[in-house]
DNA sequence: TTGAAAGCGCTACCAA
DNA sequence: TTGGTAGCGCTTTCAA
């Protein structure tokens, strides 16, 4: 697909060379100060309405648009906050909340800029963001260290926000506790009369930042009760699926907590094939609270997490830029309660 | 949640100030055009090892990280390639295009950036884009006008490429051509013998922009043949299912195109709940071929879409970098094929 | 092999 | 009310 004959890079006719204030100043006949109040409209200055006019119409005929490495460069810092695009595949709920928080940010009058960092791992990407010199930085997961935040805040980053599982050195943290999910999940098993609870674990990789601290969560829920926790690595294919179905006699189990609903349904499923009935027979029970979960038969228990809203988040980050000498704020931003359905 | 009282915006203490090239001169006892020769092994001149170590050793010491903003002024151009963050939950599908189309152009050495734009119409929007001065914006949805792509070349943008249902002039185009989705999914059914078919469009907006055109190719696969296609306004909710559902015998319908895999999902729950029997009395397919599809029973029949890989688009955007003059290129990069299961 | 200096586009200070 | 101009951090000629 997208077949095209390779074209030598020709020698491209010389493009129309993008125009400057300069430009505009010499069209409408005033000086490139002037061009600055009026586009600005600084108000520590009046200018003539009629000089305003003739400035507007230049800047329009010739379609300016101010240089905003040019203009942030002058004035030594941006309103830029970044965050590194999520390089796996991120649910719904996570899509959700990054756009809320732009939205909030936005109107807080900063620009959002989400940096597609590829194969750089940590401290490596943090160099690479500094070189944009954001004022804020806000980093889901675990991946950035106290090194790569002390890059970012001697490139004059204002805020460092780190939004996962702990905290690090120098940085505010949001701390994501997921332990609390699976300690969530398996405390209402367990209170459900469930002894032998089966955990998923994601095969998948970049998963491991949830799945570890639900696994211990779930672990820690019925430390010293007699009952026993057996992880299960499971893919997101239906074989693997099946293949852990076919198993399932042998493990003995009577719950399980599947990791999210998404492998919930698939476990499900595959389980529902195999003859093992549910609830009846082993109780299961997802976490994420995704509309799917509903329409499931029997519909699936779940965990709901309750993330911070976007406003929230803004306005911490706003805080911390405009008073960076403050101590680092941590704020553990994750409750979990288990919405009781029928699975379970 | 995040409740913190106000501090005032206090006096900060003086952020130490960020370390520049001429810092590491300075340190290393050398000029900053030295440096700049070090820290870019420019190969056009020839620097002693023993001073390249200063250098080097100087600006690991202060923790000093290049300004890519007075660079790209400097240089006249940037590598920066521009997408708007998407402003609507988009699939999983999307999501996996986006990061491969991310990971791809990395490797070119391109940075990809995600901007956040908010509440921004159309070419609002580009004018915000074209402040950063990108070297390519790719633009998917309909967003973007002549104007739009105007700002932007204008603004030095040496490539500017929209990813939807149609082409705008001086854009390259790939075009996604939806109407082939409806079309396939509604053939199906016509030759599976469904006569009376109903055709899901999402109450949800920003969804429009896919579901017309898909509206559109079912209704024209079904043209002069006497079949009869009806349009099902949806709420991705239960309760708005569960509404059609209740006065589907009214419809009289014998097939339905749910828009996607999950609106299927939606749908079909509730008509299996309303005693609708399928495939026997109604006939479902959806669309975008999701894990779910292949979960639910009986398996959902649905349409693939074959996206173009990362790699081309990626290619696609290099080439037209680095020739500017080169006429727009309009590809169709949707192919669509059923994949029959059981529900249809 | 290294340094001095111009200049990218912009804003803000100081003069006029 | 407007203009001249310095300088943000960087690269790249041209000279030494």
């Amino acid at each position: 697909m997208v077949q095209i004959p390779n074209t030598p890079p020709s020698a491209s006719p010389a493009p129309r060379s993008v125009p400057t204030s300069a430009d505009v100043a010499r069209l409408a006949g005033v000086s490139r100060a002037t061009v600055s109040y009026v586009l600005n409209n600084t108000s520590a200055v009046r200018i003539s309405e009629a000089t305003r006019r003739r400035v507007h119409e230049a800047a329009r005929e010739l379609g300016y648009v101010p240089h905003a490495a040019a203009r942030s460069l002058r004035a030594g810092h941006s309103r830029m906050v970044l965050m590194p695009a999520p390089a796996i595949p991120v649910g719904p709920l996570y899509n959700a909340f990054i756009n809320e928080l732009q939205w909030a940010l936005g109107r807080l009058d900063y620009t959002v800029v989400q940096h597609g960092t590829v194969a750089l791992r940590g401290d490596e990407a943090a160099r690479a963001w500094a070189e944009l010199r954001p004022v804020a930085v806000l980093v889901p997961g675990a991946g950035l260290g106290p090194q790569g935040v002390d890059v970012l805040k001697r490139s004059g980053a204002r805020a460092v926000v780190t939004l996962g599982p702990g905290s690090v050195e120098g940085a505010h943290a949001l701390l994501m506790d997921h332990t609390t999910v699976g300690h969530a999940a398996v405390a209402h098993l367990y209170a459900r009369g469930r002894r032998r609870i089966g955990v998923v674990v994601p095969e998948e990789t970049g998963l491991d930042t949830f799945s570890r601290p639900r696994l211990d969560g779930a672990r820690a829920a019925v430390q010293d009760t007699g009952a026993e926790v057996t992880a299960l690595p499971l893919a997101y294919e239906e074989r693997s699926a099946a293949r852990l179905a076919g198993r399932w006699p042998g493990l003995g189990l009577d719950a399980v907590f599947a990791y999210n609903d998404e492998y919930a349904m698939l476990l499900m499923r595959a389980l529902q094939d195999a003859g093992v009935r549910i609830p009846a027979d082993t109780a299961v029970i997802g976490a994420d609270d995704l509309m799917l979960g509903r329409l499931l038969r029997p519909r699936l228990s779940t965990v709901h997490m309750d993330l911070p809203s976007g406003r929230d988040l803004a306005e911490l980050v706003d805080r911390a830029v405009r008073d960076p000498g403050a101590e680092p704020e941590t704020h553990t931003i994750l409750g979990a309660s288990v919405v009781h359905r029928e699975s379970s």
